[in-house]
DNA sequence: TTGACGCATTCCCATATAGGAATGTATTGT
DNA sequence: ACAATACATTCCTATATGGGAATGCGTCAA
């Protein structure tokens, strides 16, 4: 069965390096392919075929002029993952919490250590 | 070159959907292996291999006892993900808070239809 | 109209990976 | 010691996917 294509799933989408390095470039202005082709170094070819990927999964939109294409980071698809990823951070906000706490009790312990040597 | 591996970034690690059921299942509770075959519905080895790739890139701990291994969520392994996502938060609530106002101004311009009506 | 430009698409290949089935291994109970 | 239990691992296969190179295609300038 495989995972789901990376065309339909926004997680796939975003496992592969160098389109998250497009989607943070393209995140506060739209810009032409040429602009990311120079900017991050790909060939025209990947940098075309990724933003095809990001655009079927909704991850940028497009906007033609003329004969340059105008492509932008559509925010609003990555809340998916966000969400996601929300559901963790009260559990790790615990577990740093619980880190803390044995450090500090280490710490008294030490101390409880060289008043008595 | 392809992607990072899946045992070695969690962004293509998380890419694929059983492994995120798995991160869910164990986020509150430290589950054996049998626990999820059950509760997931998987086969058993494919647990146990979606758990090695979740243990190897840092996703999930692992307790022996016995013949038993107990296996959770790692959630603090989960924040990059969340920080990645939440560079585009500000971006989003931008965006849609401009639909917003699209969505008013459409309203207010109908009622003006209305009013000369 | 012709050529250059900006971008997309196609073909081919190498690789990672997920599932399925079978098997291996350590631990426990009798 | 032996069977059963709880997991892990291996072998094989199908598939998705990314890169590279070449090519296609629409648009603009001369």
């Amino acid at each position: 069965m495989a995972r789901a294509a990376t065309t339909s799933d926004p997680f796939n989408a975003v496992a592969e390096p160098r389109r998250r390095q497009i989607l943070s470039y393209l995140a506060n202005q739209e810009r032409p392919v040429g602009d990311i082709v120079t900017a991050l170094k790909f060939d025209q070819p990947s940098v075309s075929k990724h933003l095809g990927v990001l655009r079927k999964v909704g991850l940028v939109r497009m906007r033609c002029e003329g004969r340059h294409k105008y492509y932008q980071t559509n925010a609003e698809a990555i809340r998916p993952l966000h969400a996601w990823a929300s559901e963790f951070e009260k559990l790790w906000q615990h577990q740093l919490l619980r880190v803390k706490e044995r450090a500090e009790a280490q710490v008294r312990g030490e101390k409880r250590e060289q008043a008595k040597g």
